[in-house]
DNA sequence: CTAAAATAGTTTGCATACAAACTTTATTAG
DNA sequence: CTAATAAAGTTTGTATGCAAACTATTTTAG
């Protein structure tokens, strides 16, 4: 029948494999550094915008407040970053590194995406271009059709915590984990 | 300096975009067939192959073996899954689908990719070509650089547990996880 | 044939990741 | 101004996911 089907099913597991590859490789990568790679990628994005919100962070990040909390905690276990609570705003707590986490984020390497972006730097222009389309439209295709593109790209997100998927949910409406123990 | 950088910058930054929406979308989708994304994943790769050992559906699913265990656990105590150690060689374990788990199978719905699935299904055929070329160079950049090919696609893996990353390791050779603090 | 090595699966410990519920603080409605 | 909402962050519970260590069984080497 359709080699269509057939690309796509290829499309999917290609990117799985990316998916693997990438996962693994960040794990090992940063690991190597010492920090694993959200915790690298959540360095950096601190580093970047500091003092930084922790709803901030997790926008960038594309992560779950809760999830970012958690990353957070071991970090400041670690004395890489502080929290420091707003006194503008007392519901905010605002981010930034200790000096040994700017010590740290200057000398981490480009960890992460690092094979992946030695690859991609030897293709050639031409490749490279159609690469990049082809993922702007696969994102896309994921934004453009259940998701509001802002819940991905701009600031006004992450308000009711439904995150990225909340927005696929929508039709199903159905009750999740009924709490296990007590009320 | 180069819009090459650029372009890279932006392919991973779409890369992790539709891993984000990809992840959440199965996380929620499946979720509404009761199953988690994996769990689906394992009955119906267990549902092809059945009975199937436990180290095959590792390596047809792309997961560590310790991964899986727990995704039957959890399907077994759902009494969806059966595991039933051989007897000609003790070691193994086969698994199958209980019948509960077959009906399960049989009206799960496509389930995981649904979105990119459609989406790229709506897409003109010479798009579709060149999103699964571009997938195909990010893989073998992936797989041709530092990891032997048959890591990914062929049949004998997963021998040594290293996984797909496992052989990314080779050439750093540090000690992994030393317990805890460390200098 | 027995000691050593390899396999299959499991257990343990930790780090993500998210949803739901909750706390504290600010905003808004009446 | 007070009651109701909303917002920011956190806590709790569960599910992935991996590495290392471990158990039980084969296989292999000497």
């Amino acid at each position: 029948m359709s080699t269509r089907l057939d690309t796509v099913a290829e499309i999917i597991d290609n990117l799985r494999r990316v998916f693997q590859v990438v996962n693994a490789q960040s794990k090992k990568a940063e690991h190597e550094t010492g920090l694993t790679g959200p915790q690298l990628w959540a360095i950096k994005t601190i580093a970047q915008e500091a003092p930084i919100m922790v709803s901030e962070i997790a926008r960038r990040m594309y992560l779950h407040p809760a999830t970012v909390v958690g990353i957070l905690d071991r970090l400041e276990k670690q004395g890489l970053v502080k929290r420091i609570r707003s006194t503008e705003d007392r519901r905010v707590v605002r981010v930034e590194l200790s000096e040994r986490g700017q010590a740290l984020v200057k000398k981490s390497p480009e960890v992460a995406q690092g094979l992946l972006v030695a690859g991609l730097e030897r293709l050639s222009t031409n490749k490279l271009n159609s690469i990049a389309r082809a993922l702007d439209q696969m994102a896309e295709i994921l934004g453009a059709q259940n998701i509001p593109p802002q819940l991905i790209l701009s600031p006004e997100v992450n308000k009711p915590y439904r995150t990225v998927a909340g927005a696929v949910r929508a039709k199903s409406a159905g009750r999740r984990r009924p709490t296990k123990t007590k009320p």
